[in-house]
Order: C-alpha cells, then sequence, then structure tokens
DNA sequence: TCCAAGTCAATAGC
DNA sequence: GCTATTGACTTGGA
C-alpha cells in the first residue's frame, strides 16, 4: 500500500516516467562516446539528471515515508537477477562507490533514522524501482563497459575515453589523474584480532570511553589515539545499524506468518510496516539507557532527547546484545556483566524526527487503529531464532520495554498533535 | 569539542 | 570480478 502510494507520489513529483536515467544528460547512459562529465564527482549523480542536485534533495524533503528495508530489498533482487553489480549500480544510479552500495543494501535504516542525505539514496533507488526499463538502460551501460574495456585492453592506444558512467571507478586507476600520486597514501590501519578484542571489551565496559581512557587503550594496543576514536565511533555506529536490522527482522519473522512473506518482495504493505514501523519506535527503545563516560559526565541527550526524560530510570540493561555479528560470542562473554552501559543513548530518540512512525502513508496507517505489526514487531517469538535462554530474557526484557513504549508513542500519535516525546 | 551520520576506499574473502 | 568489511574522513548539529 503505502508503497504504491510513495511511488506513486514519488512518481508524480518527479513527473518524469523515468527520470532516473532516463533524462540524463549528464549521464553516463547516453552515447557511448560521450564522456561521462560528471563522474568526476561521485556525489552528485545523475541519476535525477533532469533535476539538479536541488531538486533531488526537494524530493527527498517531500518523499513520503519509504520502506527503506522492502526497497533495499527488491533492488538487491533485481541486481542479482540481472546480474547487475553494485559498484555500477551504485555509481550511475546513487552515485556512491560499491562499499556503501553493499552497505545501504544489507544495513538499510529505518526511514525514520535518515538524515535527508540519508534519504536521498533510497529516493534514487525508488525512482530507479518505478521504471522498469531502468534495468535494461543498466544492463545496456553494463555492456558499454565491457567493451570499452575490452577496447581498452586490445587496442594499442584507445582512441577514445571510455564512456564507461563508471569511469570514476575506472578511470583514476588509469592514472588518469596522475598527480594524487605523489603524495603517499597512508597504509590502511588494520587491527588484530587481539586488538579489536580488547576494544571491544573496552567498549563492553564503556561505550563512551573518556580522553583518558582512550589514551590508555592506545597506548596498551600500541594503536594512535586517533585510529581508538574512530574505532569507537564506527563500533558505535554499526552496532547500532545492526540492531536496526535485527530489530526489523525479528518484526518481519513474528509477521511472518500473518503475511505470505515477511519481504518487502512488491507488497509494501506488510513489510512498510515493517521498516516503517521499526523505524519510528525501535530508537525510544534505547532512551533509558543514560550513560556517563568516565569522568561520570552525563551521556545525555545531547541532541534531542527528550527534556524530560528520565535519564535515571533503570537502564534498560543489557547493552543491546552489542555487537554485530562475530561479536556475538564476544560480547556474550563479557556482556555478563557489562551492564550498565549501552552504546545507546537516548538522543535518538526525538531525533528530529517528529515525524512519528505516524506520519504518512504509513502502512497500518497512523491513525488510531494500532497496526498489530507494530505490536509484534517487538515481540521477539520464543523460538524464533532464540540463541540461549539469556538472549530471550534479554530479548523479552527489551521487548517489553519496546512495547511499552511503542503503546505511548500511538496513543500519542493518535492524538495528533505535536507529540512530546516525554519518556 | 564531541558525537552521529554518511561516505569513501582499501582490502579480505568468495 | 564481485561483495562484505572496516578504518578513516567529512559534515553538521548541539
Amino acid at each position: 500500500m503505502s508503497s504504491s502510494e510513495s511511488v506513486k507520489s514519488l512518481t508524480e513529483l518527479v513527473q518524469q516516467p523515468c527520470p532516473a536515467i532516463e533524462t540524463s544528460k549528464e549521464g553516463k547512459v547516453q552515447e557511448p562516446g560521450d564522456p561521462p562529465a560528471s563522474d568526476s564527482q561521485p556525489t552528485t549523480p545523475l541519476p535525477l539528471s533532469g533535476h539538479s542536485a536541488l531538486s533531488i534533495q526537494e524530493l527527498v524533503a517531500m518523499s513520503p515515508e519509504l520502506d527503506t528495508y522492502g526497497i533495499t530489498k527488491r533492488v538487491k533482487e533485481v541486481l542479482t537477477d540481472n546480474n547487475l553489480g553494485q559498484r555500477l549500480f551504485g555509481e550511475t544510479i546513487l552515485g556512491l562507490t560499491q562499499g556503501s552500495v553493499s552497505d545501504l543494501l544489507a544495513r538499510p535504516k529505518p526511514w525514520h533514522k535518515l538524515s535527508l542525505k540519508g534519504r536521498e539514496p533510497f529516493v534514487r533507488m525508488q525512482l530507479w524501482l518505478n521504471d522498469p526499463n531502468n534495468v535494461e538502460k543498466l544492463m545496456d551501460m553494463k555492456r558499454m563497459e565491457k567493451k570499452a574495456y575490452m577496447k581498452r585492453r586490445h587496442s594499442s592506444v584507445s582512441d577514445s575515453q571510455p564512456c564507461e558512467p563508471s569511469s570514476a571507478g575506472i578511470d583514476y586507476s588509469q592514472g588518469a589523474s596522475p598527480q594524487p600520486q605523489h603524495q603517499l597514501k597512508k597504509p590502511r590501519v588494520v587491527l588484530a584480532p587481539e586488538e579489536k578484542e580488547a576494544l571491544k571489551r573496552a567498549y563492553q565496559q564503556k561505550p563512551y570511553p573518556s580522553p583518558k581512557t582512550i589514551e590508555e587503550l592506545a597506548t596498551q594496543l600500541n594503536l594512535k589515539t586517533s585510529t581508538v576514536i574512530n574505532w569507537f565511533h564506527n563500533y558505535r555506529s554499526r552496532i547500532r545499524r545492526e540492531l536496526f536490522i535485527e530489530e526489523i527482522q525479528a518484526g518481519s519473522q513474528s509477521q511472518a506468518g500473518a503475511s505470505d512473506s515477511p519481504s518487502a518482495r512488491s507488497g509494501r504493505a506488510a513489510h512498510s510496516s515493517e521498516g516503517d514501523s521499526c523505524d519510528g519506535h525501535f530508537p525510544f527503545g534505547m532512551e533509558t539507557l543514560a550513560e556517563t563516560t568516565d569522568e561520570g559526565r552525563p551521556r545525555g541527550p545531547r541532541r534531542s532527547s527528550p527534556p524530560g526524560s528520565h535519564s535515571s530510570g533503570e537502564p534498560l540493561e543489557a547493552p543491546p546484545n552489542s555487537a554485530p555479528k562475530e561479536d556475538a560470542s564476544t560480547s556474550a562473554a563479557s556482556t555478563a556483566g557489562p551492564t550498565g552501559e549501552s552504546p545507546y543513548r537516548p538522543k535518538e530518540s526525538s531525533e528530529k524526527s517528529p515525524s512519528l512512525p505516524s506520519t504518512s502513508s504509513t502502512p497500518a496507517g497512523p491513525g488510531p487503529q494500532k497496526p498489530p505489526s507494530l505490536q509484534s514487531l517487538f515481540s521477539f517469538p520464543e523460538a524464533a531464532g532464540s540463541k540461549n535462554t539469556r538472549d530471550n530474557t534479554l530479548r523479552k526484557k527489551k521487548a517489553a520495554n519496546l512495547n511499552n513504549i511503542i503503546h505511548r508513542l500511538e496513543k500519542a500519535a493518535s492524538r495528533e498533535e505535536p507529540v512530546e516525546w516525554e519518556f
């Protein structure tokens, strides 16, 4: 439902059947001969060519709530079905690098948690999906790219600059941009497993270590402090995303029974609620987790945490089953005690997203009626994927807390008043 | 100044 | 050759 509506409205906004590639003058799609002028700046791609960067931004701003999970799912399907790579898709359609695309597709953040900038790729994806011809075009580009590549390889001097759109990804490696070479690139730091372990352990104890702690860690591990700082930033942010996914999946699982396929597939009705609902609410789950730094400095809601939030309330306890993937084990071990400190801060909560889950064409509808999916979203089914009892207990607690929050949110939403997030 | 979000880009792994 | 991972960087808000 909402999906199609979103699509529709977006399309209408754009007023072009295929804004994505089609109109692109600057687009690389065009003539094979055209130097893909635009590639130099990946960030300003092109898809919506007819529109300036501003336009896309406006589009994003006006865009209805989109089901990011569903969109990425469909994009993944289309890409795999047509054997299209992330690089090509990313560089030509989204203006992002392969790594970013991979990340985006694998761990889409809920709409409500995205900033305008973060929503942009999803709007682009949605627009791209709107027109099936776009796939064909991308495939054409792929062919052309391949051709150009062969040409370069086999012809002594390639007469023309290959038009490949992704030239960005290729050209520079070809020495197209000679000068950057001169400055030695910093070798990439690769943390050893033990170092990571140590950092994770430190994280378990203090997700927000003080400068002093960071210093100590850096010394002990023989790393630069900036590396340690970066590591904490990255880890926090990645764990957060990991949780989004987990919640979304938990939601779709518990929902699976009801709807044919939890996935996004065509219908967004179902999942849109997954993603959406989750989005809107999830963040609030962390609200009670106030933190303190080493110094005891309140890590409080720095941003938009609800003013009156009772940060003191007993914390949600468990550090969100922290640790993405492999960490599970690690954290499991150390988790036992970690206590209190969670990487999450209330901040997330209201996060300039007054746009509650309610907003827009949310599937279940903003309104009064509670979308069942909402409730079930956090109701971690007993058996479902439960790894162990403790995990379950933890989940149950979280679910209870989240559901409680959701309940309040829904109540607030149904009042249709500007909501004051007070939790 | 600190942090989150978003991204790049090197690299590991298939 | 492609995707996933991840350290580093940029931007912007508070």
